[in-house]
DNA sequence: AATAGTATGTTATGTTATAACACTTTATGT
DNA sequence: ACATAAAGTGTTATAACATAACATACTATT
């Protein structure tokens, strides 16, 4: 199911986290890496690089690949979006100032995704890690399946 | 680091499981696919399309992507390999015949993979799922980081 | 042997991502 | 303020990953 809902306000915040994360971590977010957050946050689910590039473009200018997957690299490294690996696409994240290992249960209906940050699943993990001598840098938990909504 | 061995026996076990798994399920595990499949389990890392794809192609006949893909979704379907999303790559399953949500350890120096089926963490998951109405179908539960070996 | 269903071959193309090098903007040291 | 270094962006080309569509071949029945 598809719940639209203005949310200017919702990417407005986002963006002013971003800038504030970015001052304190005294790292750049430039115009262009602004845009591509903001067009990131715009969408309801998760955005595939191809189709901020074609948002990114229009009839005066195309923007080419390189350009959106810098910006994408850049707010991956701060942690200010997510990639949902196994969609190929890409959300913006509401914790970048801290690290942590999320979550993403993704709606195969509407495509919505809701991020959590479980604590017990992250200890579980650990645990789990522990056992086999494994040190664990970096978690993609990504469960598909259908939301409250679409259940209906 | 890696870790060469003979293991050509794992992989005949493997192959000998699939046949067995199969026929019991009354679907065809062809030469194509059990070629594919071999090759996977000959891997020690988890390994990509076009990689098999070079492997299955010689002077006479170079095999194209629809043969490999094609093959590579009948063993997805039937869970005798996995696929892991955060490297485009497939790696064998040793538990072909039942259902299970496996979590994956994967070490960032030598490319090996652990597959763990950790109850509690499924159950972690299940429990979260339900506080959101949510209902999951498949997981992907991918840990990247340093094995016991390489760490050394 | 006919036929329906499954599997594979083949051509073409769609989709996702990066390498390499040129140019521009921003930050830093003097 | 100016030279220089570092970071960011533009551009061209291509690599890497995956599927659509249609033709042909194989397999398991009737």
């Amino acid at each position: 199911m598809i719940k639209p809902h203005l949310h200017q306000r919702c990417v407005d915040s986002a963006l002013n986290r971003a800038h504030e994360i970015c001052t304190k971590k005294n790292v750049r977010l430039t115009p262009m890496r602004a845009k591509v957050l903001e067009l990131i946050w715009q969408s309801h689910k998760p955005i595939k690089a191809y189709d901020l590039l074609a948002q990114l473009s229009n009839n005066d200018h195309v923007e080419k690949p390189p350009t959106i997957y810098r910006a994408l690299e850049f707010l991956l490294k701060h942690q200010l979006i997510h990639k949902i690996e196994s969609c190929n696409a890409y959300i913006g994240c509401e914790h970048g100032d801290v690290h942590h290992d999320s979550q993403f249960f993704i709606c195969d209906e509407c495509q919505q995704v809701k991020e959590v940050v479980g604590k017990k699943l992250t200890q579980t993990l650990l645990e789990t890690s522990k056992q086999q001598g494994f040190t664990p840098h970096q978690t993609h938990i990504e469960i598909h399946g259908t939301c409250a909504e679409c259940a209906k």
